[in-house]
DNA sequence: CAGCTCAAGTTGTCAGACTAATTCGTAGGA
DNA sequence: TCCTACGAATTAGTCTGACAACTTGAGCTG
């Protein structure tokens, strides 16, 4: 994702022509050898890119019939979230796509929360509040929000339940370069920052599961309302939007 | 991950070294040349594998210094997970993480009920139900559970919330190649599924939200309590292990 | 010992050739 | 007319060899 060279180029202008509609899925792609020509590379280079487009389900070659654009919407993977949302904005569409996002990373939030809790180990905690504290210097506001992501994400290390990580890294890896992108606007970290990312990491060593993801919640709420007024979709109506158990959900009768 | 040829067969036999633990995360894999000919096999399809290998997180590539081994547990990607699990049930340590598996399932099902009754429109979730009824036919068990879980797919599909998409797919793209695993032990379809289904369904068109949920964690309930009895972990007394959002966490004051 | 230079080693890219698979037009037959 | 079988053209997969760009570490110099 953070690699260089000629490849990357290449996949990225590949990647950006499937993106724009510039090969609609269902077509076939220019000959190996096609591509290579016009973008000005060896085929080689036109094939590490294809792999990688292929990784992340928006290609798939076949020998002796060429490589198709699969239906990557449907298809594909996280890893395309950056370059969507980058059009998504170029769009003025974005503000929805930036909602039900915060409600993802709500929802893993919430998961790394609760796997801190129930199988993290005292150890593995102390390291998560030791990258805790080293963040709270940072006032750069991307740096930040990297940081921020890289505790929570740290939390389901803690864990040790490794598939659980493997989900969070597919959509925060994404999400870090995303943030990236919004970090400017959304400003620094939020004055409660350190008080409430503090008073969870204790919530989550005192193993009071219900008082942390409550705790989760609310913070989450503040700095979710305070991104999507600033980014300027309207933030539609109340909570409603965040996709935490909806109070009226919550099982009465079981 | 279906695709065939050498450079797939030299990515196997690559990863499963890397997770046997025969090349340690932290090592410099040998030079590209020398693996091309103890594999036996040219340096281009060396290369291959290992550009694959990197999309999964396994190893990280440096130009003049060598591949090195990444700490793959942390840093890896769910495409990791039916190998992991593999290794971990001939060591007799599935039954935890297939717990835990059976959670995030749970989460992400829930996800995509939520999200279709939200945004689904009727002539998608049209689509869902004519693909659910042709998999009422199928008792093979390793057919019927791929088609379960790719009508919980389509339910994100529906909704048209491609994020959400992508990180299901993330999920439930190698969860096909595990449970093709366990289904043999499982067994064929449970009893209800195509009542359950067809019931879930209707609420779901029906934007019945809360019912919709909460028939959906009934279900998710007795098959994974059945396939857990099964697979002989102990199932842990109670719900408690699933990760709805447990009961006592329903905010009762906010 | 600190700092520099340089040679060896390694990956990234290019080029060409061959192999294996698919596609499609066409000739031949029912 | 329709269908089948065959073969030529096209294309991705793999191998080989070469060079460029980069890293590392040993040896040299002060």
């Amino acid at each position: 994702m953070i690699s260089k060279g000629e490849a990357e180029r290449v996949a990225r202008e590949l990647l950006s022509r499937v993106v724009m509609g510039a090969y609609p899925p269902g077509v076939r792609l220019p000959a190996e050898t096609e591509l290579a020509t016009e973008l000005g590379c060896g085929r080689s280079t036109i094939r590490e890119a294809l792999t990688r487009l292929s990784a992340m389900g928006v290609v798939a070659s076949r020998r002796g019939s060429g490589a198709r654009v699969l239906d990557w919407r449907k298809e594909g993977t996280p890893a395309l979230l950056p370059l969507y949302l980058m059009q998504a904005a170029s769009e003025g569409k974005a503000a929805p796509l930036v909602a039900e996002l915060l409600g993802m990373r709500r929802l893993l939030a919430r998961e790394a929360v609760r796997l801190a809790v129930r199988y993290g180990d005292d150890d593995a905690l102390k390291k998560v509040r030791v990258m805790f504290e080293s963040s709270l210097g940072v006032s750069d506001p991307v740096a930040h929000v990297v940081l921020e992501l890289e505790v929570f994400r740290g939390l389901v290390v803690a864990s040790a339940m490794w598939p659980a990580v493997w989900l969070a890294n597919a959509f925060w890896s994404p999400m870090r370069d995303l943030h990236s992108l919004f970090a400017p606007v959304a400003g620094g970290p939020p004055p409660d920052y350190a008080e409430a990312m503090k008073r969870l990491l204790d919530l989550v060593e005192d193993r009071r599961e219900d008082d942390a993801l409550r705790h989760v919640d609310k913070y989450l709420d503040r700095v979710d309302q305070t991104l999507l007024a600033k980014i300027g979709g309207a933030p539609e109506q109340d909570t409603r939007t965040s996709n935490r158990p909806t109070r009226s959900t919550a099982r009465r009768r079981s």
